[in-house]
Parts: structure tokens; sequence; C-alpha cells
RNA sequence: CGAGAUGUGGCUCAGUUUGGUAGAGCGCUGCGUUCGGGACGCAGAGGCCGCAGGUUCAAGUCCUGUCAUCUCGACCA
């Protein structure tokens, strides 16, 4: 057996990319498919994963004075159809009720695709006076989009997810609410998941229908491929005005509030994966992982061995960390094996060996690296190192993303750099939606985000020769 | 939604050309020996061959349809 590959059945990543995802997804026993395509079982382990992500969230979240409700699961198409975009958007993907019992409905329901409209609705009702704004309201649930194709965690016909509405007195202050969520959803990212992102603006081609102006974070995957994150949108006063939501301002002039949507999926689970699983498996951020540290006791029959590694494992438990001790008869190599296919970010081993000398050894997930630590200093050595997990994982996939952002000046050489290296091809732009179609066109790409760190590379778009506006990031999405 | 490929125990697959008793390895269960990177022996369990029609004395195998999975496009978080 090769000496870096212990995990056969998990296709090599550079042989096979798509084939590589399909296979952790599998083996690290995070998703099962069911009998409608596109329409995922989430797995224990999958799942806890979204737990760990929704917990740290939700705080985030409360932070910025969000409270959590529900909304209902089905959407009148009347009232899907009030905003114009809006519907434009989703109606095409939507599945629908048309059946109650044995009675056909006198009016279809959408299953929601997203609940703007739903939001909309409630708001109308519940709004009068300039103090009840802002409203800051998400709720967690599965949305349905009726997708052509599908692939776990990346594009589900039905997929979990956050969504996040609010409503604002003014425009300042529903635009800088927009920002500030974005700013959450990057700082998620990067502190939690290890996952860097590129903070930036859609084009009009790309934002999200019914919107003014769309934010998003656009992270690279470990095969170069752009992958969405998330997503935040100011919506100004045009879903207000639609569904007549009014309030009494100080002036008692009744007025539209301006409007905020932001949201992340399960998708993020995509991302997880494919920014920092190897060849071995899936490779977690430690403050997600569902388990954080797995104890191994190695020659498990010998005396005071498991006793020892249970004593571990309560430490380890009394100061916090998820922890798991696998005292199966499995052997040595199939725990290690197993653990890092499932991406556990620290193995603890502990045998007669390191007993005899007070120690035991911890193996990080990212690097193998093994660190002896004292018996005494368990606590404080497992801190430091799912740290040190975290910290790798981020190094590694910011200069992945680093590396790969290339400048270009012509179309030509944008569609040369892109087929050469993937990642991000980073041009001047005039703004014009031909120049988009074009570089979709003849490139292969499409315009990931105007970032907001802009920097000059020349005076015109490389695509018309008009003068530019901004500078953007190309490249090929999931 | 268009093109191509594939559906056979939990997994990976053989068997389909030429119709004739359902196979292998791994995994799983039990017992024993092992135990510092996927150990070994013995004994077991488990499949109406994706689903529905059709042809036939007889279908995993041939025909039609359908569902699902994978790859590549188009569309999308």
């Amino acid at each position: 057996m090769a000496k870096d590959k212990k995990v056969e059945q998990i296709t090599d990543m550079e042989v096979d990319f798509a084939q590589w995802f399909t296979d952790v997804c599998k083996k690290a026993e995070l998703i099962d498919y069911s009998s409608i395509k596109g329409v995922f079982i989430y797995r224990p382990y999958g799942y806890a994963i979204w737990e760990n992500i929704q917990a740290i969230m939700d705080k985030e979240f409360k932070k910025q004075g969000v409270q959590n409700v529900y909304m209902p699961l089905l959407i009148p198409e009347s009232l899907l159809q009030k905003e114009k975009d809006h519907v434009e958007g989703f109606a095409p993907e939507c599945a629908w009720v048309t059946t109650g019992g044995s009675e056909p409905l006198e009016e279809r329901y959408a299953i929601r695709p997203t609940s703007e409209t739903l939001f909309c609705e409630h708001f109308a009702n519940v709004l009068q006076s300039h103090r009840d704004l802002p409203m800051k309201y998400n709720q967690w649930c599965s949305v349905l989009r009726w997708e052509k194709t599908s692939r776990p965690f990346l594009r589900h016909r039905e997929f979990l997810w956050q969504e996040g509405h609010t409503i604002h007195a003014t425009a300042e202050e529903a635009k800088e609410f927009t920002e500030t969520m974005l700013g959450v959803y990057a700082d998620f990212c990067e502190d939690v998941l290890a996952m860097p992102v590129t903070r930036g603006q859609k084009t009009d081609k790309e934002k999200f229908k019914g919107a003014e102006a769309t934010y998003t974070i656009e992270c690279m995957m470990h095969d170069r491929k752009a992958l969405q994150a998330g997503t935040s949108h100011y919506f100004g006063d045009g879903f207000a005005r639609q569904f007549e939501i009014l309030f009494a301002d100080r002036d008692n002039k009744l007025k539209n509030p301006h409007q905020t949507s932001w949201g992340v999926s399960t998708r993020l689970i995509g991302g997880i994966i494919m920014t920092h699983g190897d060849n071995n498996g899936l490779v977690l951020p430690p403050k997600i992982a569902p388990v954080q540290a797995v104890i191994i006791p190695i020659a498990a029959h010998k005396e005071g061995v498991l006793d020892a590694a249970a004593e571990l494992k309560a430490r380890l438990e009394k100061a916090g960390v998820r922890v798991k001790l696998d005292d199966s008869d499995n052997s040595m190599g199939w725990k290690c094996a197993e653990y890092e296919m499932k991406g556990v970010p620290l193995r603890v081993e502990c045998g007669p060996r390191d007993l005899e000398n007070g120690e035991c050894v911890l193996v990080r997930r990212n690097d193998r690296e093994k660190i002896t630590v004292k018996l005494e200093n368990l606590e404080s050595a497992v801190a430091e190192q799912l740290q040190a997990v975290h910290d790798g994982l981020f190094a590694r996939a910011k200069k992945n993303l680093e590396d790969h952002i290339y400048p270009a000046y012509s179309l030509e050489e944008a569609r040369e750099l892109q087929e050469k290296n993937g990642g991000f091809v980073k041009t001047m732009w005039c703004g014009e939606l031909d120049c988009e179609l074009a570089m979709k066109e003849q490139a292969g790409m499409s315009s990931r985000c105007i970032p907001f760190a802009q920097e000059k590379l020349s005076d015109v778009c490389p695509i018309c020769g008009k003068p530019a506006k901004h500078m953007i990031y190309w490249g090929v999405a999931y």
C-alpha cells in the first residue's frame, strides 16, 4: 500500500475530483440518496456538522438583534406573483401542491423556494409605526427548488438553510445591515470554517431576482472552482411597495420600509469538503467537527490501557472537547484510517509505552504531525492542537486562493489563464451585460463578484475597450 | 432539459454477446487468536438481479417504458 494513501475506497482527487467528492460524502457517512432525484438524506454525522454550524451562526445572528421565526411551507400562487422579477426568477423551479386530501385546490400552492413573499405579507400585517422598526427576523428551514441536475450538498432540490429578512426605516440603515450580515458570513467562514473568502458585489446579471443589490462571499475550492458561500441582498423598498408594507414615520407620513434578506445553506458543508478534504477523506475544521478528538487505545487488552483511555476521555469532556473513545477491537490501522476518512481533527493515541512514560500522542489530521504530550498537560495541548489544525487549514486554503487569482488584459488572455490554471481571473470591466455574456460565451467563465477590495489594472474594459468602471473576478462556479 | 454511460447481497464488481439452478472479494454475525497504520483462523447470515409491462416452455440476460446514479453541456444557492 502506498505510504500516503490510507483509504483505498476514495478516488484520488487528482484522478477525478467530482468522484472524489461523491466518495467522501458517502464514505464519511455524511449523506445518503433518497429515491427522489436531488432530495438527500442527511445522516447523523453530516447533520451534526450542520447543527454545529447552526449553533454558532445563530449566536452571531442574535448578537445583531435578529429573532428566529417560522414561516409556512406553502405559498399561494397569487402571493408569489406579487413581485414581478421575483416570480420570474423562482416560478420556473417551483414544485406545486394542487390537491388537498382528495379535492383539487382552487389555487395551487408553491412549496417555498425562498420566503420573501411570506415575510412581506407578514410584515405588512404587523408593521404599524417607526417604533416597530427595525424588524430583524430569521428562519432555519428547508426550501425546495426543482433543479435539473443535483449533487450532494452543492445542489439539492430540497436543502437546509437559514434565511434572514429584515425591514428598516431608512435605506441607509438597510444597506448598512446588508453589509453587516455579509460580514457576519465572511467572519464565520474564515474564523469557524477556516475558509478564506472574497467579499464583493454581484453584477446585475447574477444578483437575486427582485433585489437592488446582492453582496456575496466567494470561496475557492481545492480544484480552483468557485463556490458562492453566502449572499446578502439589499431590496430597497421594491418589495415593500408591491406588498404594501407601510409604517407611520415620526413625521406621521406613511412610508415603505427598506428591506434586506440574506442566507447560507448546507452548501457550506460542500465547501468545507472541497476546501479542506484530501485523498484520505474528509478534513473538518475543529470548530464544527462533530468529534474533535478521537482517543485510540493501543493494545487495549493490556492492563490499565482502557482505564487510562477512559480517564482521558472524561478529562477532555470536562474541558469542553467533543471527544470519542474507540474501544472497539478493530485494529489500530483500521481506526486510524476510519477517523481520517471522517475528518476528525485530532487523534489521541495512548498505549502501554506512552502510559509508562506518563504521555500520550496527539496526531493532527491535516498534516499528520505527531506531538507527544505529558498527560498532565492534556487539556491545554488538545486545545492548542485543535487551534493548530484550524490555522493550518486556513493557511493552506488562503494560499490556494491567493495563488490562483490571475490578472488578464484581454478576453483571449482570460480564456487561456482559466484553461491553464483555473481559479479566478481578474479584469477591468465596463459594467455592460454584453461583455459579461461574451466572457461566458468565449472564456467559459461567469462573473463571481466585483470585489470590495478594488485594484486598477487598466483604464479600459478588455472585452469592449470602453472605459472601465470596476475590477471584477471571473471564474468557473459550482 | 439535451448527449453519453451505468443500475446484480451493505460495498466493489463478474455473469448479459449465445435466454436454462444467483456468483466472487470485501464488509456483517458468533467464537478464538491478535493489537504502535485498514490482522488471522473456523463457523454462519444475507440477493424474487432498480421498477413496470412485453416476448418465451423458460428472462439477471431479449424488447418497450419508467425511475435513479455518474460524466459533459444548458439552467441555478
